[in-house]
DNA sequence: GTCTATAACTCGATAGAC
DNA sequence: GTCTATCGAGTTATAGAC
């Protein structure tokens, strides 16, 4: 809608190359630690034509969290679904890629989300509810996948107070993966909610 | 034994006011968002008597860690032991001392060490390591708890699992409430968490 | 839409008197 | 151990030509 129609082989537009650059900086090394200038130089972009897009730092981050929430699906769920089928397996193939993700940068970078939650949430109301959008979007993913799998879980069971659980618990273990710098603590608490998952399944088949 | 021992009334020196501020302002703002003006207005102080404590802005955050180290006991853990004495009860009543910094805060303030650790952790390596003492100390202190408990836990279980994810749960619980301003997420997380210990508790009861 | 140049300010840190 | 003054680099953002 903001598009024209025959635009179809754009070379990546500046305000895409924008976008793009700064949320990979905002991820890896955070919005305050990230200046403009370092935005620009990696983006091969001149200040006027920033400002030309956006209006503020601020406003390129609300684009950068825009752009995080469309490519939930895309890049987060659809390869993970398209591999696994079962919907149990599927929640922790999910907690798998973002294992991964710790995996290849040696547990420096873990969700992209989580750390713009901490850092700046009480700084801007705005992308408060940038974030809180990302985190609902992530959660229902997750209750989609609990609801299908319903009658294996107990009568009545609530999918999305454990899909917020399941989001903790990623979030958590992420934390104290970076502060250790290993992947134990990771995998330590994602087995302890397997164990948890296991019995809620178990309870429901005894009945 | 850094201390001389008849100081005994001293009125605060300079260096506490110091470390005690940047600590209330790092946890308020975070680091990166502190200026070390900020701390001097606030502390009452000039440049050249920080910079006489410390070489660095750094080197104040690990001083500010350090003492979070030694408040752990007096201030977290102790006041709750003091009033609980189930060791199980404990531990959720830990949880509900971070739940009142929540309302306090109007969700605006979670735990100080959980906000660095995702903003400071792959800056700097001696302060990851300040974090990292930090999370060991909070969770030896929850598995003590729970070690206490271990004949009411299923026979062969692991504390020190449990207790780092009982850590993992409070830090992606107190997430979602800043991220969402509300206690609701929270709420729901620790009432997972609290099912699952319920289910331990039942699993070593009928055995 | 993009360019260069720079305004206006804040940053962490230092020097040297007291 | 504390003071004032300030350095030099970095910050976000803007102005105005092209």
């Amino acid at each position: 809608m903001e598009q024209t129609p025959q635009a179809k082989t754009k070379p990546t537009p500046t305000r895409e190359r924008l976008v793009e650059t700064a949320r990979h900086l905002f991820w890896a090394r955070g919005y305050e630690a990230t200046g403009v200038a370092d935005v620009l130089r990696e983006a091969g972009v001149n200040s006027g034509s920033l400002y030309y897009f956006f209006k503020t730092k601020e406003e390129l981050l609300l684009a950068v969290l825009d752009r995080y929430t469309e490519l939930l699906h895309p890049e987060v769920m659809d390869p993970v679904f398209a591999r696994v089928s079962d919907p149990i397996e599927r929640v922790f193939a999910v907690l798998g890629g973002y294992r991964e993700m710790l995996t290849m940068t040696d547990c420096r970078q873990g969700c992209p989300i989580g750390n713009l939650a901490l850092e700046m949430s009480e700084k801007s109301e705005a992308v408060r509810e940038g974030i809180a959008k990302n985190f609902v979007g992530w959660r229902n993913a997750m209750a989609g996948c609990l609801s299908e799998a319903r009658d294996r879980l107990p009568g009545g069971f609530d999918c999305d107070k454990l899909a917020a659980f399941i989001l903790t618990v990623m979030e958590g273990a992420i934390m104290q993966a970076r502060a250790h710098r290993s992947l134990d603590p990771f995998d330590a608490s994602v087995a302890s909610l397997r164990d948890y998952v296991d019995r809620l399944l178990a309870d429901a088949e005894t009945k």
